[in-house]
DNA sequence: TTGGGCACTTACCAAAAGGTGCATACTTGT
DNA sequence: ACAAGTATGCACCTTTTGGTAAGTGCCCAA
């Protein structure tokens, strides 16, 4: 698949999309992406995902730690989901006290590969998204905003 | 407490992380991809950022048959978050019967643009994908499974 | 003996997210 | 006249998601 943006026919005086045409209407999916995000839907997953990536495997109480905020309940079930997925594998040395540690399968790595740019983008853009965020705050505590 | 698994001189033995360490503890977030997240969290954000990326200019009616499945009063309401963010600009062509087209502003196409790995993730692995919702499907409709 | 850590599990709950259906004001097509 | 399309708003309700708190079995340290 080439990947230049030259269309020799169709008008030149469109936007210009910046971004490759996704293949729309996979079998099930509206378009790949849609495939992606079913699966690392859950508040947490991608965050489990990444930090997997960077620190190789992981043990539980670790992983816990590193993720904030989350609790038992949900990180072993994302966990769980992510184990049913195959993007993450459970190892159990079966000792006691126990002892398990998370790694990413090759599909994981290669979905945490992806996520890299969402990252950057996060990092690049703190400043932008925690000032959304002051504002949304403002009105977000119980009650719509009183007047447009 | 030393985890002989993490040790900055011993074990050469580790995986070697793929994906660049991202800066951890940003002001408010536990990483630039947590940032990320809060901004496209919701069901069908990514996928309005993406369509827009692709299509350009468009208007509500052709948004809402693109994203499948969606319901107005949720695409709306995504749509208003999205703009509130700064992601996407809203037009308003004051016509009867009324005429609104959503487009990109500068900074969601630069994280409609960090979207593209993920698309293709998608796109190449939906075999996978799809055969992990088909099992999921099974087990998944009201019912915990029996016996593991 | 008490307390804590480990890696979970379970029951119970609150909140968020999303969906349905009806309404609007006006136009166009049949 | 009537249905349909346009871009929303609103009330209501269900589903999904996530959180809390407690408990489990085992070991080690104080």
């Amino acid at each position: 698949m080439s990947l230049d943006d030259s269309d020799p026919i169709s008008s030149p005086l469109q936007p210009a999309p910046a971004v490759q045409s996704c293949t729309r209407n996979l079998p099930g999916f509206t378009c790949g992406l849609d495939a992606t995000l079913r699966v690392i839907a859950g508040k947490w997953k991608p965050l489990i995902l990444y930090f997997l990536a960077q620190d190789g495997p992981t043990r539980y109480g670790e992983l816990r730690r590193a993720v904030r905020d989350v609790s038992d309940k949900v990180l072993i079930q994302q966990l769980k989901e992510l184990e049913a997925d195959g993007l993450v594998k459970r190892t159990d040395y079966k000792e006691v006290p126990p002892r398990v540690d998370y790694s990413l399968t090759p599909l994981g790595q290669s979905l945490a590969e992806a996520l890299v740019p969402l990252c950057s983008w996060g990092t690049e853009h703190v400043a932008e998204v925690s000032q959304v965020f002051a504002e949304r705050a403002t009105w977000t505590r119980r009650g719509r905003q009183p007047t447009g």
